[in-house]
DNA sequence: TTGTATGCAAAAGGTTTGCAATGAT
DNA sequence: ATCATTGCAAACCTTTTGCATACAA
């Protein structure tokens, strides 16, 4: 159930490059780079922390820029928006139907690959009103490097 | 499926009360209208959206104490901050397990109670690493009002 | 009376915007 | 050459913090 990160991260590479002559976007080093960072990872980001990744690699990226692109990947469909609790943004480079275990504790993020809870049948009638495109489940609880500490540290 | 709106915000005054006094909590004027303004909404609104409706019932309360009563409530099991991609907190009074439709035209939150999705089989060897106490699922797609206009307008 | 909760002001994140300069096509 | 994209600076929005005052118990 682990996913190839290596391919991911090749796969991605064509993505953008397809992505961007279908919607008449430039291949800027840039892109490449911040969805190479992006894809690179399996923890979710936050904008801020993709813009930590990018520094490494190019120098004078803005942080205004990483904001941008990462918003242009998730109106393109190469990137999610992850629903969390937390007040900021978080991004996935995997746009596969998959499901989340949030922290309460830490905050951690980790992916949930299984194919019964890809395949749930859908409550009927809701279709009527509602057209469904996808659906994501968030399980909260405890991580288990959270769970030795029960005080409600941030560690 | 609905839920019966009156009978939450009685239930929830005396919650407060209960659990103020469980904690060791003051309870506070401040306290009972805010949980008040949030249990008389379903739309799982931000802190600041809470800020604007207690304004109209009480004067002079300041947004930080909203800020930090919504997260007195969180704690104390009281209200839940539901999970969205949007960079901001968004709460819901009603803690028992439900789940969302969320339209990504409008951003509007609608809720989704349902049996079968409430008691999922979750997938084996997770609870080995991780301690599950709840889950919601997102439903992603288009709500009935915004179906008609196929732009990506946000009216 | 005692100690917690509130209000204020200010700061601290996180994100967005306007505009000139840069760079991909 | 042209127009989209970037970088910068500043604004904006959401949330948090420190401290004195007010209030519930």
């Amino acid at each position: 159930m682990e996913r190839d990160l290596i391919a991911l991260c090749k796969n991605k590479a064509s993505e953008l490059e397809a992505a961007c002559r279908k919607n008449g976007l430039a291949l800027t080093i840039q892109r490449r780079v911040i969805l190479e960072c992006l894809a690179s990872r399996t923890d979710h980001p936050t904008a801020d922390q993709v813009y930590e990744d990018v520094c490494v690699k190019i120098k004078g990226v803005s942080r205004t820029t990483v904001y941008r692109v990462l918003e242009t990947f998730v109106s393109i469909g190469l990137a999610k928006k992850i629903s969390n609790p937390e007040s900021k943004a978080r991004f996935d480079a995997d746009t596969t139907r998959h499901h989340h275990l949030t922290c309460t504790a830490c905050g951690v993020v980790l992916d949930v690959f299984d194919n019964d809870l890809n395949n749930l049948r859908l409550p009927s009638g809701i279709e009527r009103d509602f057209e469904i495109t996808d659906y994501s489940i968030t399980f909260t609880g405890t991580c288990s490097a959270c769970s030795g500490h029960r005080t409600k540290d941030h560690g």
